[in-house]
DNA sequence: ATGTATATACTTGTCGACAAGTATACAAGA
DNA sequence: TCTTGTATACTTGTCGACAAGTATATACAT
């Protein structure tokens, strides 16, 4: 806990909108202490906002709070985010089965290349814009689900997809493993415009493995940021 | 808003749990309004407590708060509670495929069995104990996710699957259509135990629209605890 | 009888103060 | 030096009071 620099902070709702953010964005890391006093003196408001803000972290699984002793921002549990990872590959597999069974491709072609296209120019050159790229990236996915009617279910799975954005910003830093992932998006389009179910399950599946890769092996990491035993839930 | 004999409520958590817990079985009923006030009578504490529960059910999109005209348990989205089948049915699709794959059976047939049985003796004679029964099915489609590793994943979307359980609440209030839901069980047991993925991907299916089927059509509704647009999320 | 302005009884939003539990610094004794 | 007990400075948990917005009932003028 430390610099802040906000003015007039006014709603509830926004306090938590910005410790949302960042902790997501990392600008408070997995395991920092949060102190309730200096959040509520920094945005110049009571501390039931803050704790309000608190109360609904905590029910994210963002904030772990111990009481009468701290709260600190949750470490990454490697087992929920590889469960998360198994969730969007599911849901994406079933989406992708759905645009193929149901529906005639439309602008479809059109948007997935617009979203590859955008990833190319994200992510190439010395001067890489990953946050851009993992827009483009989310854009992606998310045509998928929108194409086979679930938009809602992919805005219903955010608070879950919150995690692996998270788990992204921290493992993700350099782009070198950028391009892979970008042909991969480009197989997975076209075997759905193929309307070949089965090679696009194929190619999600490799797709989400490629991804737990590319974010588990790039530097020696910081084991600090996760928790380490297996069985997530109990920390004391 | 009526009748309550709490008599020693304490902790924020409690409250919390016990008004998820109402409205979950509807003893709240979708649209009922609840005062802050009349509850923190009853629980005999302060509003606090139940503004912050109110906060996180808020979160959940169990409740609606009106600044300064009141607090109202949300309507049923049918919309959402499609996402939510369309999500299950991805995820334990996956799961299946997942059993099929990796691992040998084990004790996966006798628990399956158990659970089946466990489904038969709620739902069967003139006493059925739906809430049994619930809990069985809801045994059955764990099973799969703990045997494809998943456990966790289960406990993670504990809270989109709230909504699905208020509406089976809602909607599925006689055993008459069971009898067919417990046989697509044993066919998909089946399946699973043949290591069919194909077919059971299939029975998977069929199964949640046979579900969805059983819950809209048994008995003339009232509307009065469904949104009607399509379009969730924006209510006035 | 009807439309309008005002008073009033609600609702949720925000705040300050105090209670209670925990960990640490520090002094006193062995 | 080491152990131990106490004071102290934190932390989160809970409460009562007031501010502010909304809807309704009521009195008044037309």
């Amino acid at each position: 806990m430390n610099r802040l620099q906000e003015t007039t902070m006014i709603t509830g709702e926004e306090i938590y909108r910005d410790l949302l953010k960042k902790i997501t964005e990392l600008e408070y890391m997995p395991g920092d202490a949060l102190s309730e006093n200096e959040l509520c003196a920094a945005y110049k408001c009571s501390r039931h906002m803050v704790r309000d803000a608190f109360s609904r972290l905590k029910e994210k699984g963002l904030l772990e709070v111990y009481p009468h002793r701290g709260s600190y921002v949750s470490l990454i549990d490697l087992k929920q985010i590889e469960d998360i990872l198994f969730l969007r590959e599911a849901v994406e597999t079933a989406a992708v089965s759905a645009i193929i069974r149901e529906t005639d491709p439309g602008d479809l072609p059109e948007l997935l290349a617009g979203a590859i296209e955008e990833q190319k120019t994200a992510s190439a050159g010395a001067e890489a814009d990953l946050p851009a790229y993992f827009r483009a990236d989310d854009r992606f996915h998310g045509i998928l689900l929108e194409k086979a009617g679930r938009a809602s279910l992919y805005r219903l799975l955010e608070d879950e997809y919150i995690h692996l954005r998270r788990w992204r910003n921290l493992e993700i830093r350099t782009t070198r493993r950028i391009p892979a992932l970008i042909q991969e998006h480009e197989a997975i389009r076209d075997a759905v415009l193929h309307r070949d179910a089965a090679e696009a399950s194929v190619l999600l599946h490799r797709h989400f493995d490629t991804l737990k890769f590319a974010a588990s092996v790039d530097e020696g990491r910081d084991n600090s940021y996760f928790y380490k035993n297996q069985t997530e839930g109990e920390r004391k």
